[in-house]
DNA sequence: GTAGGGATACACT
DNA sequence: GTGTATCCCTACT
């Protein structure tokens, strides 16, 4: 298991977003470690993304965008999830990854704990669904993502990837970037056709 | 299908 | 400062 170095991360999100698929999420909570393989991914490009939360430019809640690669930004939306995307591109350019959804690979019974339901399927298919199961929260905003407490590393799986339409939003939502890996049974939705 | 929840951004005063 | 529309969603019916 090899941890991504920051060069993966500082390319565009069109290209880093299907090299994730396949990765694997790992988190620390004290002695508690939680993870699982990423199966669903989105790109947004930044300020001319009009999905984007950098489509209006730099703000105190999407600064982390606009930062080095290689770092998360979590947001906090609905009035009760918190979503994690990874940056990407260079620095002053506000690309982002949304995680989406993770096959649980290791902590698989405090994951069942923290998200209270039993069927591994429903412990981390969404991306508030994930940030739940890995206990990521504001306190991650702009965490490196090189080390621990929350990092990416990788085994050498190279599974199939499909490119669909990105989910949930209303503005830029006819736009193929949404990434998938077709034969998990743990994506957020169906893939479309 | 729809209720719920809270932060955010921006238009106004 | 207040008002309010919106939001990269989940869990339940």
């Amino acid at each position: 298991m090899k941890v991504l170095p920051r060069s993966f991360y500082a390319r565009p999100a069109l290209e880093v977003a299907p090299d994730l698929l396949g990765t694997i999420l790992c988190r620390r909570k004290g002695r508690a470690v939680t993870s699982g393989r990423i199966v669903e991914v989105e790109a947004y490009l930044g300020e001319a993304d009009p999905a984007s939360h950098a489509y209006r430019g730099l703000t105190n809640r999407n600064r982390a965008m606009f930062g080095p690669p290689g770092h998360a930004y979590v947001y906090f939306t609905y009035g009760s999830h918190h979503c994690m995307n990874v940056v990407t591109g260079s620095e002053g350019v506000a690309m982002a990854v949304l995680i989406r959804a993770l096959e649980p690979v290791d902590g698989i019974p405090i994951m069942k704990r923290r998200r209270r339901r039993e069927r591994v399927v429903d412990l981390a298919s969404g991306p508030g669904k994930l940030t739940q199961a890995l206990s990521i929260g504001a306190e991650d905003y702009g965490s490196d993502l090189t080390r621990e407490p929350l990092w990416i590393c990788q085994d050498g799986a190279r599974p199939e990837v499909v490119r669909t339409l990105r989910i949930g939003i209303s503005r830029g939502a006819d736009l193929p970037y949404r990434f998938a890996v077709p034969g998990s049974p743990c994506l957020s939705r169906r893939i479309r056709r």
